[in-house]
DNA sequence: TATTAGCACTCATTCATTAGGAGTGCTAAC
DNA sequence: GTTAGCACTCCTAATGAATGAGTGCTAATA
């Protein structure tokens, strides 16, 4: 459909805006290396681009600017592959040097990472934990009538929620109760839990222990709001290094509707490989002159979970993509030598 | 030393300041009421009292602005006590209505609701815990050769860690293990806990237990930076919202400041009431365009907490120190009622 | 004597104007 | 098919005048 030569022009034109955020104009487009034409075809070409739909102008006088079919056709077909500075690549790496055993940390480092090699925002989706199991129960009594609740998991988790039983807790009471939580429910996958105490085994429990509604409570309210997907936010302030955002009240636009919580929807990535959302793309309203980038990282053998970064849509598409491809593979790597078992990397099965 | 007419000039001139975010004239000044002055007599005050040292001009011809001196003088001698609205009073207190049992989440709202109704930042240190005793240790193997170590303080906190016992863990060896930290360590405050497991306690449990120097450093690893105060951030953003920092690069300065963290120093109050310190009176040059007020609250009977509020040095002191009295009261008695026991709220003593 | 009106002056801000530069589209020449 | 040339548009930065809020100072007033 396009010619090689609007090829090229479309292609130069979105780099040279990416990096510079300027209009660009047929002039300083004929003076690159890679072009051999005057500005007058340039300018005929890029008449041709904007009919098309993939350039646009600011104004009836000013350069090109590319329009979202612009970049939506830059990012599936002129992307370059692009390879990292050794130095990036080092700083990659990094993260999964040091022997770190918690999820958790690998994934906010991973963020952090990102977003200051990227210097956009990164947000990092955890994985579903619904499927981790338990696998330890323990009540800790404090002073007065207050004990706190904990709850291990299989992937090392660990939460905990203070109590208060009013009625009071014997010491025998405490451990009956952690005796029957422990062989009713360790290997019981977190999903199931608020199932299981509320119905099956709350009668049982009831009947042994004095105080078991309150430790129930107390119970789920340990696990709310854990157990769903957890987003952790990384260079949320690099947005203001764009020169789009020169303005503190689009900044702070921006931010309020990341801290107010955007639906997770939007960072998820259930796919294989890479997506892009441009602009209008992306179903929320706010993010309509941002640039989403998504990919997933495996936990395990059959979770996921996701990484997002947000740039302008002046975004280098290129350079994120990259370092999404690289990082997701890594983490995911990382993590499978986390869950599966802590011997591979130091020895062999034996 | 100043009359009358020269203290209502000054007051008035920096509450209008604090007000308006602009220079204040005499004929301004004059409309005002309170003033039966003519705006010349206001400028021959003003003139005095710009001699004085405690008001400067931004030009010539401008209106006057406090200098760091007038706010300091008004600040000991001018400011008027405020009374807090109604509905500011009602959200204040409501997050003491709920019963909340974690002394970390309360000191986490009142951060928020502090930063909400001033629209300055607001840093919490948290209390110096090294004075908390262990009340429980315990270890859950996981996978593999991973297991996680678990330490309960009496204050309801439950710091935990994964640690990788490469040799392997058996089952009597964690009991062992656990049996012994528990019989010496419980008791013992947290500042202690290094020096314990460094030293005394550590041949004895060598010889128990194979793997004990595993197992150990993990548990330091677990209080490494836990043990020490901890600064919550609240309303950063809100920075974004005063007139003087209608500039994205100084937004990103302070936040930028602020996150590299600072010397908690700046933010910390040992003394008594309501401490405030007027731009370059903070030692950090970076706070030299801020003023920051802190005040104490207790936890318990000998541990305190500080809280910080940064606004810029054309904050409103009479609200702040107001709300801030408020709420150091409250938040001490909320916590006294939560460490003290937790019969308290609900029942006398019987 | 303390206060105020009046006046000349300063400076920031606003607005219109201008000049320059970068860009465009179109046409005609190569 | 490509390009040089030209008229035209529009943004931007610079200039200067008008405006307004402010000042300091002096002389008149209460």
């Amino acid at each position: 459909m396009l010619t090689n030569r609007q090829l090229l022009i479309l292609q130069l034109t979105v780099n040279d805006f990416i990096e510079s955020a300027q209009p660009v104009g047929s002039r300083q487009l004929s003076k690159k290396e890679e072009v051999p034409f005057s500005p007058a075809t340039i300018r005929n070409e890029m008449a041709d681009l904007e009919e098309l739909g993939y350039l646009e102008k600011t104004h009836t006088s000013s350069g090109r600017v590319p329009s979202e079919k612009g970049y939506r056709f830059y990012v599936d077909h002129l992307l370059t592959p692009q390879k990292l500075k050794m130095e990036d690549n080092l700083q990659l790496r990094s993260i999964f040097q040091e022997r770190v055993l918690e999820a958790e940390v690998l994934i906010r480092n991973s963020a952090s990472i990102l977003s200051e090699l990227t210097n956009y925002t990164t947000v990092l989706l955890g994985p579903d934990t619904t499927a981790h199991k338990v696998k330890r129960f323990s009540i800790v009594p404090l002073s007065g009538t207050k004990a706190v609740a904990i709850m291990v998991t299989d992937s090392g988790r660990v939460e905990n929620h203070v109590f208060d039983a009013a009625d009071g807790l014997s010491a025998t009471d405490i451990e009956k109760m952690v005796n029957l939580l422990n062989e009713r429910l360790v290997g019981t996958p977190l999903s199931e839990i608020p199932r299981m105490l509320a119905t099956e085994s709350k009668m049982l429990f009831e009947r042994h222990v004095k105080n078991a509604g309150t430790i129930l409570t107390s119970i789920q309210d340990s696990m709310i709001g854990k157990t769903e997907e957890r987003m952790f936010y990384s260079g949320q302030m690099n947005m203001m290094k764009q020169p789009e955002f020169n303005d503190v009240q689009k900044v702070k636009t921006f931010l309020e509707a990341i801290e107010h919580g955007m639906p997770l929807t939007l960072f998820k990535n259930d796919l294989a490989g890479i997506q892009v959302r441009i602009g209008s793309e992306n179903k929320e309203q706010t993010l309509g002159d941002f640039s989403v980038i998504t990919t997933a990282y495996a936990v395990g053998t059959d979770m996921t979970g996701s990484i997002a970064i947000i740039g302008p849509k002046r975004m280098d598409y290129g350079r994120v993509i990259t370092l999404l491809d690289i990082l997701s593979e890594d983490l995911s790597s990382a993590l499978a030598r986390l869950t599966i078992d802590g011997r591979t990397d130091r020895r062999n099965e034996s």
